[in-house]
DNA sequence: GAAATTGGTGTACTTTTGACACCAAGTTGA
DNA sequence: TCAACTTGGTGTCAAAAGTACACCAATTTC
């Protein structure tokens, strides 16, 4: 029984030693794509040539004293101008074999005090409207670059398997959630609001009920403004608050 | 920059030091309640007095090279007799102030190597089909009980909580996923079906119209039997098989 | 055999979903 | 200036799903 441990919360010594960390999944969409925030790893100065460095979904070690919805807050904060955007932690990440590619390895030893401990990582998605909001220029940010999401490159560590799995809760949580909002503009045409929900759901949707559903949706409002400078029909806009 | 650190995985050299915790919130269901299983905190021999040691959900600290569905995995095992039970991880608890109360941390003095270090905890929830699974009889599960959803206490760290979502979570996944038979007997009747589902759910269904619904349910399947030495009509027996 | 308890059944109405086709208002360029 | 292109905008019908509602049946206990 003392090699197996306790199921009561740990009768025994043993003490693992882990690190923690947010890994951050960037959604963004600009009326016409849905995007990915990715980030390229390396050190300023560096040589960057072609395949010599991963793309990664941006995260950081959580500070000593941080919660970790702030943790993830600060990542994302460091690489986009605005503050107040939704986020949503929904899986944790904890294979002992993370890391495995060389690469990957060889980037922890130039950051990392203590490059081989075993990192256990909580994902986040965040929801971003393109239009509103733009990465912030700094010395990161020009390291950081949208992604559309079917053409997102093999990441580091296993940044693929979080994208597709905070995809996947994005999904279910445009169901059932009212979250949908937070990735348009503050003004936006039925077209775009269509065209989000048809990339999201990767399904086509009849124009006429889905314009049907939106009449009976709590919160979408029209205002008395129109689209300008497109080279067709100008659609009208509408706008979403938020009912009490 | 340097004392907020890199959002594209730590471009620094803080190193905190974490320990990782699996706490599985184990739900069963005996055809009449739905229960939840608690650990009393306490050492073999050691004074037991009522209001000295906090319950707690199961939990553990994870081994060095064990992944987290196999730690959820393991500490139900220590309590359970059967194998192949349903997991699910549903949130991962950090706030740094986790830990609070001051039997919580004497406890955490007898039993951990690093008694302040600082644990982060990923949440799984269980569910166990009571009439079928009973506790394993070992010295831990003799401090094991079940108790019902509607009168547990208050519990070490932020269990209650983590209880709280772990209950929410279960009720977001009755309805959209097919997990639900995983808390029924392999023979039920539809009483206790529709029971079950008014105990997560937190309300009051129509008879005949939850019956309705059965009917158009894939997978469940009319037994040639009926409920024995009951005092009242004995109800048809159904049971469940995953359709292809 | 009466009382208590849970099992079991159908119908009518409302709401939601899903399929489906055409004209309108702008732009571009021949 | 008009034809071609592109996206915007609109209604109806049928099928499915949801919701409200009341009574008799089978067993046990006393």
């Amino acid at each position: 029984m003392n090699t197996t441990s306790s199921a009561s919360h740990g009768s025994d010594m043993r003490s693992p030693t882990f690190d923690v960390s947010v890994d951050n999944v960037v959604f963004g969409f600009d009326g016409e794509d849905l995007q990915v925030l990715l980030i390229r790893q390396g050190l300023p100065g560096e040589d960057m040539g072609e395949g010599r460095f991963h793309m990664a979904v941006p995260g950081d070690l959580i500070l000593p004293e941080e919660g970790l919805d702030e943790a993830a807050a600060r990542i994302l904060s460091n690489l986009t101008s605005i503050q107040g955007i939704y986020l949503k932690q929904f899986f944790t990440f904890g294979a002992p074999d993370r890391v495995f590619d060389e690469k990957d390895k060889e980037w922890l030893t130039k950051i990392r005090r203590y490059p081989d401990r075993r990192v256990v990582t909580v994902g986040y998605y965040s929801l971003v409207a393109l239009a509103d909001y733009r990465p912030k220029p700094s010395s990161f940010a020009s390291q950081a670059e949208w992604c559309p999401l079917n053409k997102i490159p093999t990441l580091a560590f296993d940044h693929n398997t979080i994208i597709e799995a905070g995809l996947e809760k994005l999904r279910e949580d445009v169901v059932n959630k009212n979250i949908i909002f937070e990735l348009l503009p503050e003004k936006f045409t039925l077209g775009q609001f269509q065209r989000l929900h048809e990339i999201i759901l990767d399904k086509t949707l009849d124009k006429r009920n889905f314009r049907k559903n939106v009449k009976r949706m709590a919160g979408v409002i029209a205002l008395d403004e129109k689209q300008a400078g497109v080279l067709h029909k100008p659609a009208q806009l509408y706008t979403y608050r938020q009912r009490d």
